[in-house]
RNA sequence: GGAGGGAUGCCGGAGCGGCCGAACGGGGCGGUCUUGAAAACCGCUGUGCGCGAGCACCGUGGGUUCGAAUCCCACUCCCUCCGCCA
C-alpha cells in the first residue's frame, strides 16, 4: 500500500510512481479523494464526539430528565448514521484505488521498460556457438521431460519431470536450502494455498489478479511464490529491534497462469504453470534493507555461480517493476541455443509496501516504524534445469551433474539414452 | 462432516448495558534505598488516525440501543469429543 501522506507531501515520492507504468489521472484521483475523507473524518469525529457525550450525560441524568435527553441523543444518533455512512464509502472508494497505485521506484532505478534494465555486472564467459540439442531437444532426448503426457493431464505448460532429472531437482533443493541456511535463513516449507488477503497484503492483489489459479469457490488461491506465505509470517506483529533481520527460506511448489504468454516459450520447461521453487524473504529494519538486497543478491550470485552458469546482473528498470517492488535485481543466466541471457533469478526490495498493507512493525530506539520487506529466488528448479540441460550436454550426448549437486544425486554423469 | 467450549493489553486473568482504554497479578522501564545486587516501596508502561480539540480499536464483520468488551447474527481461528483420512 502506497503511503498517502507522503504522496502528498514528497513530490520526489509521487515520481516514483509516475516512473511506473500507472494510469493517468489515478494519483491525482487518489489525492482529491484523500483530500475529501480526511475533511469528512474531522466532521464525523466531531460530531461522534457530541453524541458521545450527549450519552454519557444520560447515564447521570436524574431519571425525569432523561426522555428529553435520549430523544436529544437519538436525533444526533441519526444524523451521525447519515455522516458515517457518506464517510464509509468514500473509504470504500478511496482504499480501491489506493490499492491500484503502485510502490514508487527507487531513485536509483533506469527509467524506461522491459528492453531499459541496465547491466550490472557481468561473471563467467558465455562461450561461443549453441549445444548439440536446446534444452527441451535435449531433456526429450534423455527421457529427462514429459511434455506430450502433461498436456494430456493436464494442458499446455505442463511437464512430468522424469528419471535421473527427478533427482536433480531434489539436489537443487537440498543444494539451495543449505546454502541459504549456511546464511541465517530460517528454512521452511510453506502453505501453497492462501487466502484473497494473504495475496493482497504481499502485495500481488489486486494488481497481478490475473496470472493467479483460484481455488474452491474463490476462497483459496494458488501462490506463485513461496514468498506470499512468507509475507504473512509476521502479520500484524510489532517486532523488537533485536528480531531483525528476520530472514526466512520457503520451499513450495509455485503456479502462475502465465496468461498473456500465448506463443513464447512453448518448448519445454521454461515457462510452465507449475514448478517448484527455494525462495529468501527478509524482514529488515528500513535503514538496512538495501545492504539486504545486496546480501540476497550475493547470495543468489553464489548459488548460480557455484552451478557454473554464466550470468549477468540487471537493475530492472521502472516500467518493468511490478507494483510492489522499489527495485529488482535480475540475474540472467546464458541460454547457449537462443545465445542471449535470459531470466534465471529476480530479487526485489519493497521498503515498508506490503508491511503497510501486513501491519508488520518494529520497535527500536527511535520508535515504532513499518518494516522493509524483500525477497529474492534462491533457486527456481524448471528455470535452472533448462540452463544446467544445455551448459553440462556432453560431446556424446551424456549428461554431467554439476559437481555441488553430487553429494546429493549420488551419480556424477547421465549416460546418453540409446534412441530406441 | 457432526457436537460442545473458547478468543480481552507484553503475559496471565477479571469485567453489572452508562462511572471501562479496560480491575488484579506478573513482566518491562524509571526512581528511592544499597558499595553493588536482591528484597521492599513509589511512579510509568498498547496501537493507529488527526495540526489539534478529538476519534477509532476488547478475534473479524454486521445488528439492537441515547449508550456495547458486555445483548443478537454471521464469519475466522484455537481447544475437546465423534466420524473420516495420507
Amino acid at each position: 500500500m502506497i503511503d498517502l501522506r507522503r504522496l502528498r507531501d514528497d513530490p520526489g515520492y509521487r515520481r516514483g510512481v509516475e516512473r511506473k507504468r500507472v494510469r493517468a489521472g489515478l494519483v491525482d484521483e487518489v489525492l482529491e479523494l484523500d483530500a475529501r475523507r480526511r475533511a469528512a473524518v474531522a466532521q464525523v469525529d466531531a460530531l461522534r464526539a457530541r453524541q458521545k457525550a450527549a450519552s454519557k450525560e444520560i447515564g447521570k441524568a436524574p431519571p425525569q430528565d432523561r426522555p428529553a435527553r435520549i430523544e436529544a441523543a437519538a436525533a444526533l444518533k441519526e444524523e451521525l448514521a447519515a455522516q458515517e455512512k457518506d464517510l464509509a464509502a468514500l473509504d470504500a472508494r478511496l482504499r480501491d484505488l489506493a490499492l491500484q497505485v503502485p510502490n514508487p521506484a527507487h531513485p536509483a532505478v533506469p527509467d524506461g521498460g522491459e528492453d531499459d534494465a541496465a547491466v550490472v555486472r557481468t561473471v563467467g564467459e558465455p562461450g561461443a556457438g549453441a549445444p548439440a540439442l536446446d534444452h527441451a531437444a535435449f531433456a526429450d532426448a534423455m527421457g529427462f521431460v514429459d511434455t506430450e503426457h502433461a498436456a494430456e493431464a493436464s494442458g499446455s505448460r505442463f511437464a512430468y519431470l522424469m528419471r535421473e532429472a527427478a533427482l536433480v531437482e531434489l539436489a537443487l533443493v537440498c543444494h539451495a536450502m543449505r546454502v541459504v541456511v549456511g546464511h541465517g535463513f530460517v528454512p521452511s516449507v510453506t502453505p501453497t494455498l492462501v487466502r484473497e488477503r494473504t495475496m493482497e497484503e504481499a502485495g500481488f492483489f489486486p494488481t497481478d489478479r490475473a496470472q493467479v489459479y483460484e481455488v474452491d469457490g474463490g476462497e483459496l488461491f494458488l501462490v506463485g511464490t513461496s514468498e506470499i506465505a512468507l509475507s504473512a509470517l509476521h502479520r500484524g506483529e510489532t517486532l523488537p529491534a533485536e528480531r531483525l533481520p528476520a530472514r526466512y527460506a520457503g520451499l513450495s511448489t509455485c503456479y502462475r497462469r502465465e496468461a498473456g504468454t500465448y506463443g513464447k516459450d512453448t518448448r519445454g520447461i521454461f515457462r510452465v504453470h507449475q514448478f517448484d521453487k527455494v525462495e529468501m524473504f527478509s524482514f529488515a529494519e528500513p535503514g538496512d534493507s538495501e545492504a539486504e538486497h545486496e546480501r540476497i543478491l550475493a547470495i543468489e550470485e553464489e548459488i548460480i555461480g557455484g552451478l557454473g552458469i554464466p550470468y549477468r546482473v540487471v537493475d530492472i528498470a521502472a516500467g518493468d517493476l511490478g507494483a510492489a517492488a522499489a527495485r529488482k535485481f535480475d540475474i540472467e543466466g546464458w541460454l547457449p541455443s537462443e545465445g542471449r541471457y535470459r531470466e534465471l533469478t529476480s530479487c526485489s526490495n519493497y521498503l515498508d509496501f506490503s508491511a503497510r498493507r501486513l501491519g508488520t512493525r518494529v520497535r527500536s530506539a527511535r520508535g515504532t516504524e513499518l518494516v522493509h520487506t524483500l525477497n529474492g529466488t534462491a533457486c527456481a528448479i524448471s528455470r535452472t534445469l533448462v540452463f544446467l540441460f544445455e551448459h553440462y550436454q556432453e560431446p556424446d550426448g551424456g549428461f554431467a551433474v554439476p559437481d555441488v549437486l553430487r553429494p546429493y544425486t549420488g551419480f556424477a554423469r547421465v549416460e546418453p539414452r540409446v534412441p530406441q
